[in-house]
DNA sequence: CAGCAAACTGTAAACGTTTTCACCATGCCC
DNA sequence: GGGCATGGTGAAAACGTTTACAGTTTGCTG
């Protein structure tokens, strides 16, 4: 690959012109505008990236960490995250943690080393520990959150997210108005703040309905399609059984009302179900899901608005932004068989 | 953040034997090892990546080009990409190209100029144009497909992927041998040769089945599943409706199935519908998803596998690398009424 | 046409590594 | 003890940009 020197040479001025020439055009004079022009395009020259970043020591990579991307949730935030980036010119690096703990030193790490320039930690399934060394840093890594919130102890990361107690409560309360008093959880894993909240709101709302919560109605389901199932399971054969189920997101949902049917129930006439998160699937699932929907792609780009922000060195403050929710009634809810 | 240099101080020794220590411990003197490691501690220093990228002249990045991260299927694929890139201590970028054409010159600069290593094409719903200019090229950019197959002159490309002609005959054959005889086909876009494929495999099994497939049987449904409802809507409509839909991915089939249920028909009883992929939801729709299978993981660890290799240089030759596919029974299909 | 400001250009340093090359010890063999 | 391999080290170049600085040209004003 030809470099910035051969097209100088090639064009008969120098590196610096034609560096000028790449990041302005406008300043340098005609007839060397004209002369590098030609010269690039006969040398088919294209600048080093590589080199470039090196230079102005920046990566132009946000990196995004996540937990599963198969998640549909997680997709639609990526896709605005995506968005952004796009527009911006950044491009983004995708690092799945299954179930691997880094500690905010180690992300930390990333962006002191150059490997990116800022990151942005999606609901982490891990507890995150909190940062131990390096005070010395002038200026805290850009790290930030989407939709999670965290351990107060870690401090002061800025996210973005909806209020996802309030939403728990939203969703429980329309279970509870439809006369549901046997009301079962499932939640994400033990480590997920991100359901741990929602799970709060849950306990909330069943406490100021005056509900008990019977032992075993709150069942930690993954998050995932399979977790939901034996979460089901394991209600369905309950002694006292639910007549609704609060499912902590929407795949859970669907796995849930899979689960149900397969014992030979109906959905809602004998339990009903509601999910979290209104992704793709939920209008066509059977019956349509009831669910708490999230801005998701909004979320994504705001998420990212504020990284570069970051980036750019502007205090973004720890203050989250919270965005709207909404409760989505569908088909998967109704009033208890009685 | 601390650089070689105050490393190479604070041990008192040259910069050359801190690099040396970081690339091979054993190649240096046990005491100067030491001194090194304590200093390195000290100073808390990481490489900077951005230098050490830029003096090895790779980025170690990969380029993934897939036309929509929501997909499930794409995203298992990735999943696969992902997990040998972190093996290999490779980042993978995404890339999402909802419908913009992108010439493989363009990819071609991607990689001449350094942003990445090499290039994954992921099922391209557009059309990709052949390779024009440099010749020059002492070695064409490392630029492999995943799942797609591509028209012929653009050339050499090498991919992973199963036979989707013969997969699509299978799935139809089914239909066939459950003893339908009017079967409809819900297709991607115009631009998309992974489906055209499929769609040759349908009318051949239909043509060798000496079945006529009428006008409107063949529906465009973009892969999504709004199209596919749309297209369904369409295909319950026409004079001569079809006794089975085949889907050219399984989200379309879920959208399908959605509106078989919406006009008061069942499934399979009324309408049979397959599915292509096999996704994770394909066993929890309502019914569960008769589909073809594809080891998507799998595809996508081979391809990653593969395009490491002619990064290193190593000629990996155009003859694509064909992985097995199955057909899934489940209860989405059946015999048509009488 | 002198003088001066403005516009443009070239030289060279800098970014932080890796790696070549020459060099210096050290230990071994004859 | 001279020669020689061996193992380790440091100086310096190189990678391809961007940019501060100084220098040169150009254009304008009086």
């Amino acid at each position: 690959m030809s470099s910035i020197k051969d097209v100088a040479e090639l064009a008969g001025v120098s590196i610096a012109t034609v560096s000028r020439y790449l990041s302005d055009p406008e300043s340098i004079r005609r007839d060397n505008r004209e002369k590098v022009a030609r010269a690039i395009q006969r040398t088919d020259y294209a600048p080093n990236a590589l080199a470039q970043n090196f230079r102005r020591g920046r990566t132009g990579i946000i990196m995004v960490v996540l937990p599963s991307v198969g998640d549909p949730f997680f997709t639609e935030v990526m896709r605005g995250i995506a968005q952004v980036a796009s527009e911006r010119h950044y491009s983004i690096l995708i690092r799945e943690t299954e179930m691997n703990t880094l500690s905010l030193d180690e992300y930390s790490d990333i962006v002191l080393s150059k490997q990116a320039d800022g990151i942005i930690l999606l609901a982490s399934t891990c507890p995150i520990t909190p940062m131990r060394r390096r005070p010395k840093a002038s200026r805290p890594a850009p790290i930030i959150l989407g939709c999670e919130n965290v351990t107060p102890d870690l401090g002061n990361l800025f996210s973005v997210r909806i209020d996802n107690r309030a939403a728990a409560r939203k969703a429980t309360r329309h279970l509870l108005e439809l006369g549901h008093e046997r009301i079962a959880f499932i939640s994400g894993s033990a480590g997920s703040e991100l359901t741990a909240d929602r799970e709060r709101g849950y306990v909330a709302a069943m406490k100021r309905a005056g509900k008990k919560i019977a032992d075993g109605w709150i069942v930690p389901g993954q998050l995932t399609i399979d977790g939901a199932r034996d979460a089901t399971r394991a209600l369905l054969q309950h002694p006292q059984a639910p007549t609704a189920i609060f499912c902590a997101n929407d795949e859970m949902a669907m796995g849930c009302i899979h689960e149900i049917k397969q014992a030979g129930l109906r959905v809602p006439d004998d339990v009903s179900v509601i999910g979290f998160d209104d992704t793709r699937y939920a209008a066509i699932t059977d019956p349509p899901l009831t669910t708490i929907a999230q801005p998701a792609e909004l979320i994504g780009q705001r998420t990212m608005l504020r990284i570069l922000d970051a980036v750019d060195g502007i205090d973004i403050g720890s203050e989250p932004e919270i965005v709207p929710h909404k409760l989505v009634l569908r088909a998967s809810t109704g009033a208890p068989a009685s």
